[in-house]
DNA sequence: TTTCAGACGCTAGG
DNA sequence: CCTAGCGTCTG
């Protein structure tokens, strides 16, 4: 191993021709603990110290073949492994200007093309680099940069399987494993501190993953959609957003005093004292003490999963309302609760610097194949804001009526504007185009589907004129659609509706009479997995599940509602993905598009936007996502097109409807 | 006796 | 159905 740090001038620029040369670079982080990304999985993420990076200049058969003996420390010709030194340094502290500068272009030399790089959980590594380059250099200078990730890989091939540290995926995936260790156990390799050695193994893992994904059709998936994302991920991560702090401690304070309130009112109501939050000790005041259920025979109440116990969930305490005040008591003191736990003391403890800056993480390791956010999980805040009635002490003072909305902390950087884009009902008008479903597909095929698609459909369901229609009447179609997308029974149908399981069942019955062919949908995807043992996205994406087959009755038939779900949901999260990369490579290779990703929550992207390029993107954006109706290289044709609704303001909780561009007509 | 990880319950989002 | 995350309760 070299440290760059030691080169002298002359061969630091043969360093850099050779990087541009390579025909193969590895990298991994090296953190100041002595630790690199390969090490065992680690929970505090120490500083980082610098990147090692493996340039390989020629690409000998022979060696991913596993014919050479290949002995970590000895490398074959053609193979140099340098150390860039990475430092956080107060700006003016910058006086080492000459190694940094090396490391900068090197990493911009390695990031700033398309040649291929291996990185294990490349886009830590991106982040960093992205961090570290600051503002001199701008993230679309790497926008293009290809990181094969054999994380991502592995997941790609077996979704289920939990993402796994490097050497146990060394350990399962490796075919050529054994030509490099022989013998010893993966934790007596780890321990060697040769990283060079390592920084090999991660090279031939890569490429035996490439040769399974490539054996099993998932490559172009991979490359096309997969490691552009990692970007896309990475530049949306580094992007910090501007959230309301004073605001957030103000609320924090009142919905405390809210919740020592409600806690009151809740003891007195039941009698006596005890721990509001707890579901144990609810079920005792409910059912053991007040004895409620025993006044409401004619309905059933849910039980908890696993216990088999009175459930005290919303479900439950919306039947007992009548019955008692406490339940309601309860209801509010939940979301209440909620609110400030997740979302207000969650987001505050977020925050890094004192002023503002939340900072969100993104895996893209679920089974379904969706992102996700966390810290904070920016996917879950609340979308609609709730009433709080704080009571006044002071005489003669009134009630004072307070709404909290925790989106709207969320504002936009002074001269920028939130550009929310909201793939309308992707879920369904899928449902409709796998199911072919004739009804379904002429809910949005006709010209008037610029309405409300649940609208539309209830009447048709309903055979009632949309004019007669009761708000009930939608958002009971909604419920029914989704549950039969996400694979709910008449069970849970029941509990979120709020009815018998007959009655719930009934609708379910009703309305697959209507579209026949959804049940076929469903039926032909459980078919198919049987026959296949895993089902695939519109864009090729695979799930395994092996329980299709079980005996037991429970593990299949939860199997076969994964099935479809996994069809409809997953091919969501292809069109969503897709949506990200498409328009992030319109931004990167405009010269003037400074637009920023900022989250994605689940159909729906945010953005932040220039004041005076708003129209304009909005503009780009929706011609965008609207395309992916057809995506040629995926051999994607939507049969129904498919509907963006775009929306702007200066804080994400009063975003207001953008009105549709004359030159984009409802229909094509 | 105290502490802490893991199981469980609930609910926000889609 | 599948996320994340907060809170109790238990051993």
């Amino acid at each position: 191993v070299c440290d760059a740090s030691r080169l002298s001038q002359e061969e630091r620029a043969l360093v850099l021709r050779e990087t541009a040369q390579a025909s193969v670079i590895v990298l991994t982080m090296v953190y100041q603990d002595g630790t690199a990304q390969l090490n065992a999985e680690q929970k505090s993420c120490p500083p980082v110290s610098g990147v090692l990076v493996l340039l390989k200049s020629e690409l000998d058969a022979m060696e991913s073949e596993g014919c050479s003996a290949g002995l970590p420390g000895s490398e074959g010709s053609g193979c140099k492994v340098i150390f860039l030194k990475l430092e956080q340094r107060p700006a003016w502290a910058q006086q080492g200007y000459r190694q940094d500068r090396f490391s900068k272009e090197m990493l911009l030399c390695i990031l700033g093309s398309a040649q291929d790089v291996i990185c294990f959980k490349a886009k830590d590594l991106l982040c960093t680099a992205l961090q570290y380059f600051g503002k001199e250099i701008s993230w679309k200078q790497v926008a293009l940069c290809r990181i094969l990730d054999p994380q991502i890989a592995a997941w790609l091939l077996d979704p289920a399987d939990t993402a796994s540290c490097f050497w146990d995926l060394v350990a399962k995936r490796c075919k050529t494993r054994a030509a490099v260790k022989p013998c010893a156990g993966a934790r007596e390799f780890e321990q060697q501190p040769n990283v060079s050695g390592s920084l090999l193994v991660l090279y031939r893992l890569m490429m035996d993953l490439r040769a399974s994904l490539q054996e099993q059709g998932l490559w172009k998936l991979f490359c096309s959609v997969e490691l552009r994302l990692t970007t896309v991920l990475a530049v949306m991560e580094i992007h910090r957003i501007h959230v309301d702090k004073d605001a957030l401690e103000k609320t924090s304070k009142i919905l405390g005093m809210k919740l020592k309130q409600l806690e009151q009112e809740a003891h007195q109501a039941a009698g006596q004292q005890f721990l509001v939050s707890s579901s144990s000790q609810l079920r005792v005041v409910l059912f053991e003490k007040l004895r409620l259920h025993e006044r409401c025979e004619n309905k059933k109440l849910p039980k908890t999963v696993l216990r088999q116990q009175q459930s005290t969930s919303e479900a439950t305490l919306m039947q007992l309302q009548d019955l008692h005040p406490l339940p309601k008591i309860i209801l509010e003191y939940r979301q209440v609760h909620k609110i400030k736990s997740a979302y207000v003391d969650g987001i505050l403890s977020c925050m890094i610097s004192p002023f503002y800056n939340p900072k969100w993480g993104n895996t893209s390791s679920a089974v379904t194949g969706p992102i996700t956010s966390k810290k904070p999980n920016i996917q879950a805040i609340p979308r609609q804001s709730i009433q709080i009635i704080k009571k006044q002490y002071v005489q003669g003072k009134e009630p004072e009526v307070i709404t909290i909305h925790p989106r709207s902390m969320f504002i936009s950087e002074e001269g920028w504007t939130f550009l929310a884009a909201d793939f309308s009902q992707v879920e369904l008008r899928l449902l409709a185009h796998l199911s072919s479903d004739p009804e379904l597909l002429r809910v949005f095929q006709e010209p008037l589907a610029a309405g409300d698609v649940f609208i539309s459909l209830a009447s048709q369901w309903k055979g009632l004129p949309e004019g007669k229609l009761k708000p009930e009447d939608r958002e009971q179609a909604k419920r029914i659609v989704y549950s039969v997308v996400y694979g709910a029974g008449k069970e849970r149908l029941s509990e979120i509706l709020g009815l018998t399981a007959e009655q719930a069942g009934q609708f379910v019955d009703s309305f697959l009479q209507k579209y026949k062919q959804v049940r076929a949908f469903t039926q032909k995807t459980i078919q198919q997995c049987q026959d296949q043992g895993c089902v695939v996205s519109i864009m090729g994406r695979r799930r395994h599940l092996p329980h299709i087959l079980s005996p037991d009755w429970t593990l299949r038939n939860q199997a076969e509602r994964q099935a479809v779900n996994f069809v409809v949901q997953g091919s969501a999260a292809d069109l969503c993905k897709m949506a990200m990369i498409r328009i992030f490579s319109h931004i990167a290779s405009s010269p003037t598009l400074t637009a920023r990703l900022i989250a994605q929550i689940h159909d729906e992207l945010l953005f932040e936007v220039e004041d005076s390029q708003v129209e304009e993107f909005a503009g780009v954006v929706q011609t965008t996502m609207e395309s992916l109706q057809h995506i040629d290289c995926f051999g994607v044709h939507l049969k129904v097109p498919l509907r963006v609704m775009l929306s702007s303001g200066k804080s994400w909780g009063s975003l207001a409807e953008l009105a549709r561009p004359r030159s984009l007509p409802h229909r094509l």
